[in-house]
DNA sequence: GTCTATATCTGGATAGAC
DNA sequence: GTCTATCCAGATATAGAC
């Protein structure tokens, strides 16, 4: 992985970018965080950090990915548990969830960097879902009765509205609600409740 | 209402720009929508507009209050089928979804003129909406076994989720996953449908 | 009370030297 | 690959004309 050729170095400048983007960003919260900052905190100039990645924005949808790589290695088990997993691993940090949120509204744009990867975050993330709840009507747990697509589909605008609003409100319990959700769904209690 | 002493004018100017401000963006989009092109369309100078607000974010909000009292005169009866008409409605102006999302993101600051706004938008919805679902429960057209807060509250996360990302990939058919989660939650198809 | 002009500040983008 | 310098847009503040 040590590279002699060119890249190397630049490669791994961009990682160490991308996590102390990560931290400040979860630690500060997106909007607080300009270039300037960002590039104060890897010792770069500011146009020294953009010359890795482009743009201001083109940044930030790196760190969406990189987030995403990370949130997956550390979720394990897929399954209805891990959903409520990944909610509670979030509450952690506001930060990301808003700079999630901000990147959601400005993907509406199709010529914005984060249009492409919302694009493939919701056909994967509902693929993925739907998936899971398919091994499951098989296995017995959860009625045939309901369509997989439909309730994965669901489920994610469910756990994105929550999300906004629960930054806007943090009183507002998450887990609860996609619990009695799920329940609603499965006609069964959520697992482990 | 044609007012002689001082404010009448102002009111009604501001009254002009709000419903100019909400066609400009209904037909170009939020984001391509400046302050300065606002000012213009009414004929007034980029400062001279922001003195009726005070700043860009609080002439936002306003033209989402407006947008507000505009709907609930054009939704008549309330019902489930008024959820339907409303998403309808706003499919017809994505200009408006896009600001709204863009607001929501943005309320996370507690400081930001959005929040006291949405705060307010997502108490009063629901508790709109969870009346309505508890006279259904009277009538018996809504099992008593849901919770007509937790329906209420999903069902408004559920919205603002499947707008997001209709904004993003408008192919999504958000009246068929709201009639679905609908039936599922009723035990009764979606009425009318 | 209504509005303009102007000045200033911040954040982000860009060109070109090294 | 990185910096400095420059530039530009948008937001905000203020003085004052009408």
């Amino acid at each position: 992985m040590v590279k002699r050729g060119p890249y190397g170095k630049g490669i791994e400048r961009r990682e160490q970018i991308l996590e102390a983007a990560l931290r400040t960003i979860a630690e500060r919260g997106f909007l607080a965080t300009s270039v300037a900052e960002l590039a104060e905190a890897v010792g770069l100039s500011q146009s020294g950090l953009l010359h890795y990645f482009g743009s201001k924005e083109e940044l930030f949808v790196a760190v969406l990915r990189k987030r995403d790589e990370i949130d997956m290695a550390a979720i394990g088990e897929p399954g209805p548990e891990a959903l409520i997993r990944l909610i509670r691993r979030n509450t952690q940090v506001p930060g990301l969830i808003e700079l999630f949120t901000h990147m959601q509204a400005a993907a509406a744009d199709p010529r914005h960097p984060a249009h492409d990867y919302m694009r493939v975050h919701y056909e994967r993330g509902t693929a993925g879902f739907a998936e899971l709840l398919r091994g499951m009507q098989t296995a017995g747990t959860l009625p045939s009765t309901v369509d997989p697509e439909v309730m994965a589909t669901a489920f994610m605008a469910l756990a994105d509205g929550l999300q906004s609003r629960w930054l806007i409100d943090p009183s507002l319990d998450m887990e609860y609600y996609l619990q009695r959700c799920w329940a609603q769904f499965s006609g069964e209690p959520f697992p482990g409740t």
